[in-house]
RNA sequence: GCUGAAGUGGUGGAAUUGGUAGACACGUUGGACUUAAAAUCCAAUGAACAUUAGUUCGUGCGGGUUCAAGUCCCGCCUUCAGUACCA
């Protein structure tokens, strides 16, 4: 029997599929390993080689943890809410429950192809209502909490409420709205309990605001920053407008100093904790408010630098900033009324495309300085965000660059607060170099100490304070779409209400078009029967609404990242037990988080942080054990595809051969990757039945063959470079394109694929068939194993091991190829070597392990047997090889014993011909001898 | 601009703590087997020079440290990814 992998293959996957092998257990002995990939979105164009890498790895580190003796769970299931199904049922009235259903399909049996250890019983899908009931009732959950900046901790609604009853809220420390009414215990008290349910959302750690959004009038929703791409929508590309809109939000900013903090307890690569971080943003400053001249109004601003308060010689507020129309001067209104106007029509894109253009105007109005008292002009310009700390800003030319420009532009006044600085050519911003002047109770302090000093002056005139500032702004949780999580909420006189978790799920309506209503509500509006009728705790018919019993549900639905945030919690629980919670604690005490987890890195600032957020809120709330969701992660690179182009002849049907184009005038075509083989040949017939265009074209070959030219680009289907999985396991096998897929290099980087290389790695798999079978018979036989079949055995077990734990694949691919050469040329036969051989290399290419181990007469799947034991006296050696180097230049290498003294190995080489052939009677300054590495002579 | 990653043969890449640069593959060339092809096996393969022995050069560029640098230090260049006027 040859190797038949497509057989052998199938049989082994039925196998685990019957005996269910590689089901994790709840209750065990051994411990605990979870293995996570990240969450795939189903699509319709199915899997192509780029998406396994990252499902291999975790799949041979699963594989390699159970032969270590772990529990290992690993899991596998679909992100199925999402805008494509959506898009598909807009254009085609296919409802998106249906596409997913068949993608998913498509999915999972091209992953089973594959060969992967996942246990399939614990599949979710955020689709389906079994599992979205749970991310209602973590929305519910949200909304019933606040966060306490006293504890650092998310509490219970009515922990809050009875504060207020008994004191007010003067004194409560909390996340919440920037714009709340101070009450005392006796006012709150009084309050109707509609005017209590509005003060308490601006509270809530989920709560409805009205916030500036990203509109997108083409797909009707509303679009988060990391889904919009150079000012358009990330799919489909339509234009995104700025507009005000009734949103749900999650209050991720009070968790931001956490957020922040947690990165130092993970094993992360420093790149994804840097972004993280840079996403946060926290910057340490100090708030600081200017009294407005001649209105009853103040500017607050945020400012890094408090210290550098005399040199303020402007303020700037964004154009968009509340004040701007009240304190403008009738002289200056016109001018400030056209700044905005203009600002408005220019786009975010266009503001951020042209950074060096400087705009502004005087508002005709000032702020009085705070110890100066001297009037400061109040500007403003398109430089300011609305969107960050205040929208205003204290402008300090000589220390800011930004302020710099503008004052110069617009022929401020700069004045100098630094000592010893010129600033003449630019501002001045070095913190540790800093030494205040011109600065009456300042003058002469440095950065750190002049910092301090003012904010206690501040605080003392009450117009200031130390402030700590967060980038991370709160998350909108609305989306305008069909194809989502239904909120569990109605509405009582515009006031949320959420649901009794008794009735949940709340699932999605029937609509007869995915689309928004003619009057721009989102597609829920299309229902019929989407009304909360309070007395029988059922969705029931519109008609209905009475707004007494029956009042409207929520007509937007929440976005993609909300059942991704949790769902590695709900893998933890068995399938069978998921009814009583989203996981039993049992369950999650025993998981609890994901040991390993891989990934591509355009996650990182969406879903790792979103998913740590919702983590650290279920330890608050007591729900969960951990305070992070992933321990160790990395980010694999992306696989590129290396595309081939024919040349065409400008103006003619002729192509030219790649070596013949240069000089000629071709136009290159991106020719489909299978007309081409491993030589670059091009398969002219294919090509010409391609496509009509091409049927009669002329082909000028160079020595009988038409080459391509190659070049690597992203793997896409325009590009013609995408390589199906499938039709690599057909022809060479999943053993052979898990391995490839390794063996093309470091799994963090990126790396272009060539199907051409595969040979090499299925010509090994051949190899390793042949060491234990040949024209049907076992050649394995109890034979004893020589010196050099062990030597080979144990270097690979050190080798892969280490390789595994640095997860080093792609060299341990390599180390399998030299063994089983090595093995091959010792005609090595001993079961006692080839079988731990076996298991070495299972957990890359299970189908042929498995088959190989059964064909040794063993009984059961190899995915349990232990793994090899490295042991060191195998790889003892009694001499080495020493290189012989002159002048750092090795020139020969020379056998000598290892316990030779360092006086003998220099003697020794001394007195060797070579050596006085290439000093050629010279005599050594030094001889330098590293015992066991190298002889270096100098001289 | 900032942050991060990376630059090594024709190609993918290896070199784990500074110690024989190019492991392992692909491709290419030559050979064996075959009517032929495929498959398989053997040999060569960084560049230049040299009949051979061998010599010189060589890890993006320029310096430096060291007996010894792909690896460490300083200064640049290029590519990729993320981010974007963050006060």
């Amino acid at each position: 029997m040859t190797y038949n992998f497509n057989t052998i293959e199938k049989k082994w996957q039925d196998y685990w599929a019957k005996n269910q092998t590689f089901k994790a257990e709840n209750n065990s002995d051994k411990p605990k390993y979870y293995v996570l990939d990240m969450f795939p979105y189903p699509s319709g164009a199915g899997l192509h080689v780029g998406h396994p890498l990252g499902y291999i790895a975790t799949d041979i580190y699963a594989r390699y943890k159970r032969h270590k003796g772990f529990n290992v769970l690993h899991p596998q299931g679909y992100d199925s809410f999402g805008l494509p199904a959506e898009q598909y049922a807009i254009q085609t009235g296919q409802h998106p429950a249906i596409t997913t259903e068949t993608n998913i399909a498509t999915y999972r049996r091209q992953l089973d192809k594959i060969g992967f250890s996942f246990d399939w019983s614990r599949e979710v899908r955020t689709s389906n209502p079994e599992y979205y009931k749970w991310t209602q009732w973590i929305f519910i959950q949200l909304f019933e909490s606040w966060y306490n900046y006293d504890n650092n901790k998310a509490e219970p609604i009515e922990t809050l409420v009875v504060k207020f009853a008994a004191e007010g809220n003067a004194n409560i420390n909390a996340a919440c709205d920037d714009t709340i009414e101070a009450f005392s215990a006796e006012e709150w008290n009084q309050f109707s309990s509609e005017k209590q349910q509005g003060i308490l959302l601006q509270y809530r750690l989920t709560y409805l605001a009205e916030t500036e959004v990203n509109w997108c009038p083409a797909l009707g929703t509303v679009l988060a920053n990391d889904e919009i791409v150079n000012g358009v929508s990330e799919r489909g590309g339509h234009p995104v407008v700025r507009k005000k809109m009734t949103q749900w939000s999650m209050r991720i900013s009070a968790f931001a100093e956490r957020l922040l903090q947690g990165l130092e307890t993970i094993d992360w690569t420093d790149s994804l904790k840097e972004s993280q971080r840079n996403w946060i943003g926290k910057s340490v400053g100090a708030s600081v408010t200017f009294n407005v001249n001649g209105h009853d109004e103040v500017i607050e601003v945020f400012t890094t630098r408090p210290d550098t308060i005399f040199g303020v010689s402007f303020m700037t507020l964004a154009p968009e900033h509340d004040l701007v129309s009240k304190i403008v001067t009738d002289d200056q209104k016109e001018a400030v009324n056209n700044y905005i106007e203009a600002t408005a029509k220019r786009s975010e894109r266009e503001r951020m495309a042209d950074v060096k253009t400087i705009s502004g105007v005087f508002t005709g109005a000032y702020v009085e300085h705070p110890f100066s008292k001297e009037p400061i002009p109040i500007w403003i310009g398109d430089y300011v965000l609305a969107s960050y700390g205040t929208g205003a800003v204290m402008a300090v030319p000589c220390g800011d660059q930004r302020d710099y420009d503008f004052a110069k532009h617009f022929n401020i006044e700069i004045p100098n607060i630094f000592e010893g600085v010129d600033i003449s050519e630019e501002a001045f911003a070095d913190k540790e170099a800093t030494i205040i002047a011109n600065s009456h109770f300042l003058n002469g302090l440095n950065y750190k100490d002049a910092t301090k000093k003012v904010i206690e002056q501040l605080e003392a005139l009450g117009q200031g304070n130390g402030k700590t500032n967060y980038r991370l702004r709160d998350a909108v949780f609305s989306r305008q779409r069909y194809w989502g999580e239904p909120f569990p909420v109605y509405y009582v006189n515009g006031m949320p209400q959420m649901i009794d978790q008794a009735h949940l799920p709340i699932t999605l309506p029937e609509v007869e078009k995915y689309l928004p209503t003619e009057t721009g509500e989102p597609p829920l509006g299309r229902a019929d029967v989407w009304a909360w009728c309070t007395e029988t705790n059922t969705v029931v018919s519109n008609g209905n609404i009475n707004n007494t019993t029956v009042f409207p549900l929520e007509l937007n639905t929440m976005p993609g990242w909300a059942g991704s945030s949790w769902y590695f919690f709900r893998y933890m629980e068995e399938a069978a037990k998921r009814g009583e919670a989203f996981a039993s604690e049992e369950a999650l005490k025993y998981w609890e988080n994901v040991d390993l987890y891989i990934g591509g890195s355009e996650h990182a600032t969406g879903h790792l942080l979103y998913a740590r957020f919702w983590t650290k809120f279920l330890k608050d709330r007591g729900y969960v054990g951990v305070e992070e969701p992933f321990k160790k992660l990395i980010n694999q690179g992306m696989i590129l595809g290396t595309s081939a182009f024919v040349y065409r002849v400008e103006g003619e049907n002729k192509f030219l051969s790649k070596g013949l184009i240069e000089g000629q005038k071709v136009q290159p075509i991106h020719s489909d990757v299978s007309f081409v083989n491993a030589s670059d040949e091009l398969d002219v017939e294919a090509f010409k039945n391609w496509r009509e265009e091409f049927k009669d074209a002329e082909f000028v070959l160079e020595d009988g063959v038409y080459k391509v030219g190659r070049e690597v680009e992203k793997m896409s289907k325009s590009k013609y470079n995408v390589v199906n999985p499938d039709n690599i396991c057909e022809e060479y096998g999943a053993d052979s394109l898990r391995l490839y897929e390794m063996f093309l290099g470091p799994l963090e980087q990126a790396k272009p694929w060539n199907t051409a290389g595969i040979t090499g790695v299925h010509g090994f798999l051949k190899k390793l068939w042949k060491l234990f079978l040949e024209n049907d018979a076992l050649k394995v036989t109890d034979s004893e194993a020589t010196k050099d079949n062990l030597k080979t055995l144990h270097k690979t077990i050190k080798k892969v091991e280490e390789d595994i734990e640095n997860f080093s694949f792609n060299t341990s691919v390599s180390t399998f190829m030299i063994a089983v050469n090595e093995l091959t040329a010792q005609k090595c036969t001993s079961k006692a070597v080839l079988e731990p051989l076996l298991v070495l290399i299972s957990p890359y290419a299970p189908h042929i392990a498995e088959e190989l181990w059964s064909q040794l007469g063993n009984e059961g799947s190899i995915s349990t047997a232990a793994f090899p034991v490295f042991d060191e006296k195998h790889l003892v050696e009694s001499s080495k090889n020493y290189p012989i180097s002159f002048n750092g230049k090795m020139r020969f290498t020379l056998e000598l014993p290892l316990d030779m003294s360092k006086e003998d190995i220099e003697k020794t080489v001394m007195a060797h011909e070579k050596t006085q052939e290439q000093l050629q009677g010279r005599t050594p300054k030094k001889v330098i001898i590293v015992h066991g590495k190298i002889v270096n002579i100098v001289g």
